[in-house]
DNA sequence: GGTGAAAATTTCGAAGG
DNA sequence: CCTTCGAAATTTTCACC
């Protein structure tokens, strides 16, 4: 959403019970305060006002539930590579428009490197697929796109990797 | 985690208030029971219900709390795409199991096509990425890796795109 | 920062149409 | 499958270390 560079500054310094916090709720935010406060070694107080800055500071961005994408019959992801046919501010910004808007897509980065933009879209069929394709080859002009189709999903994860310090 | 194929069968059908719920839980899975009933036209009990029943049955899979990336200092995210030299079973699984393990990896899938895999990893800095790529080109003998380098995040959501029908 | 307990909400289940 | 109602649990606040 916002530019790498803008979030660089401000860091607050999280000391090791504030990771451990993350790392737990991370994993089921649907623990109580005071089971989480177990966890880390401290009272739900104490636990609760640390939440509660995590979440002010925008440590914690939100909480969510996690859905089974079979069950719901999106049963195709696939990973998009864009060359861009044009690298001006005006053609970027109404690609990154057009793009963010499409609820297919899950993930959309651009790239160091020989590709410009890569995507992450999931689908209920080649069907879907193939309506996606045309709605993002008819949004602005594109140089090359490849698209590769997920056989299976070994692993996924919205849990980071806590630094250690 | 498992494969797709196993998860065909066992699909039970979603009406439009299931739907609903599951859209609002995957943004915002800290609202109370009785406001999700409100959004979706149900009082508190019989939304609470609902709820129980698409944990129950896996459409839910878990409420987590969604962490800021930079905020706890992970400035780099890379897609890797890997060709495998070998393609045996216990090659895969052995490859499998390895990268699973591997925290920096949020998420990884066998592909159709040219690649045979393709990882998301999330790791602080460039000397990190330099230990996660040792680490996975000598975990398994492995054909061609290519990293792709993020320069910005554009989107990036958990929420699915609940289908309308 | 932390503790402990009271006040305000929410969850969860019983009874019933 | 829904509604209302209430007991139990949890979250959140507050007075005090």
């Amino acid at each position: 959403m916002s530019d790498a560079a803008l979030q660089i500054a401000e860091n607050r310094r999280l000391d090791t019970i504030d990771r451990k916090i993350l790392t737990v709720l991370q994993e089921d935010a649907s623990l109580s305060v005071a089971e989480i406060g177990d966890r880390v070694g401290l009272s739900s107080t104490p636990c609760w006002k640390r939440i509660q800055r995590l979440e002010a500071d925008g440590v914690i961005l939100r909480r969510v539930a996690l859905v089974d994408q079979n069950k719901i019959g999106l049963g195709i992801s696939v990973f998009v590579s864009v060359e861009s046919a044009d690298h001006s501010e005006a053609w970027l910004r109404k690609f990154a428009d057009a793009v963010s808007a499409m609820p297919e897509v899950m993930e959309f980065y651009r790239m160091a490197g020989d590709v410009d933009y890569m995507l992450r879209v999931v689908v209920a069929d080649m069907q879907a697929y193939d309506v996606f394709y045309k709605k993002l080859i008819s949004a602005v002009p594109l140089k090359n796109v490849t698209s590769r189709f997920a056989m299976e999903k070994i692993k996924s994860v919205t849990a980071l990797p806590v630094p250690a310090a």
